[in-house]
DNA sequence: CCGAAATTAAACGGATCAGTTTATAAACGA
DNA sequence: TCGTTTATAAACTGATCCGTTTAATTTCGG
């Protein structure tokens, strides 16, 4: 309200921490992030860093939270749901995908993992800001194609949340415990189709 | 070979060190332990722990190594393929669940995934003894199955990663990120029964 | 029962790190 | 230009923790 920044605290480095803070927890992880990188990488003192964050949980929480949002944002903006169901499907599934297999969903899925249980509010919101966010956008796009004939789906939860893991078939564990560390397109499109053609399977007209 | 006890390597006290190690780590995470910790709850003094394993990480590795291999070869023991296609998949999904859901699951799961980019054996030999190990039983299953005519599959791989994920629907994100902490049984069979649906929907005759 | 190997407790070295403090300097509004 | 707010660098506290060492004790085979 009144600051001119986006963030409704104080500060003219407020911006600085939480880009540096973003930086070096994605490439250290949560306990592997020292305090004072953090400070470094946002070009800010420490003294100036606490002035803004009381602790280091906090400010690593903001971050993810912060991250979370705007990746979900992000990838919901741009999915086209006047499409025909199968292309709208697969468009959805290559979103969550190519999410999933980036290098920051792999490292905020890893660090909230991590620290999800230790810091459970940190589990919670990355949960209501990532996965609970999209199924409810998937269920809404599902009530419409329902209405229209185009799906018949009894349990919607359970539905959405099975699309949401037939998009982790196969790759996403291989690149969660470094088997591999990319994939081709080829190899992408295959499962998200293997995915689409299963969902229709089972919820097809 | 030489050895009276079940280790190949030396020691009077060496699974005494396995155990307290198993516990602690089970209980606080890798970072979260510390060796004099391990050291208490294994009733053995540093020194000991220390003439076993060289460091605190190939210790953790071991004690992961051992787990994983324990409960993967317990769930695939106990799952009997004579039964009628639907019944074993029920089961095969039944087992995965309750692996997945269990507290020794879930942390195993939680360490891995946090570990792994610090330590990449420890993600390699997880998935190894886990979901690879776990992939190519239901794929020999599935090659069964498939030559009595009871289902129909082009890419076995991926049929048998995508029943791995469905189980994972809607239940593990919950208690991964601190959302649940237990479910009753109706909520698991609604997940098996909603996965199997699924599968032969797609793969069925 | 003897002597080698294993075990122990306890202290220590060296390192890291979160968070505070202090004295100083820059930025900025009036 | 003055005075307040904000930022800085650097040292410091207090704590944790890994891994080593030492010197004394226990275990156990032969």
């Amino acid at each position: 309200m009144a600051d001119g920044g986006t963030q409704i605290k104080r500060g003219r480095k407020f911006d600085q921490v939480l880009d540096g803070a973003r930086k070096i927890f994605m490439s250290d992880g949560y306990e592997g992030a020292s305090v004072d990188d953090v400070a470094k990488a946002a070009e800010v003192s420490k003294a100036t860093l606490y002035s803004y964050f009381p602790d280091k949980r906090l400010l690593f929480m903001e971050v993810a939270r912060l991250e979370c949002c705007r990746q979900t944002e992000h990838a919901l903006e741009s999915i086209d749901m006047t499409q025909p169901v199968r292309d709208v499907l697969c468009n959805m599934c290559q979103h969550m995908m190519k999410f999933f297999l980036s290098p920051f969903g792999q490292r905020v899925f890893r660090i909230c993992v991590a620290e999800s249980d230790r810091f459970p509010e940190l589990g919670r919101e990355f949960y209501a800001s990532g996965p609970e966010h999209v199924a409810a956008s998937i269920m809404s796009y599902f009530d419409d194609a329902i209405d229209r004939g185009e799906l018949q789906i009894k349990d919607r939860h359970l539905a959405a949340h099975q699309l949401i893991e037939l998009c982790k078939a196969d790759l996403f564990p291989r690149l969660v415990f470094g088997i591999d560390t990319e994939f081709s397109d080829e190899e992408i499109n295959n499962v998200v189709t293997g995915a689409v053609d299963m969902f229709l399977a089972r919820y097809g007209v």
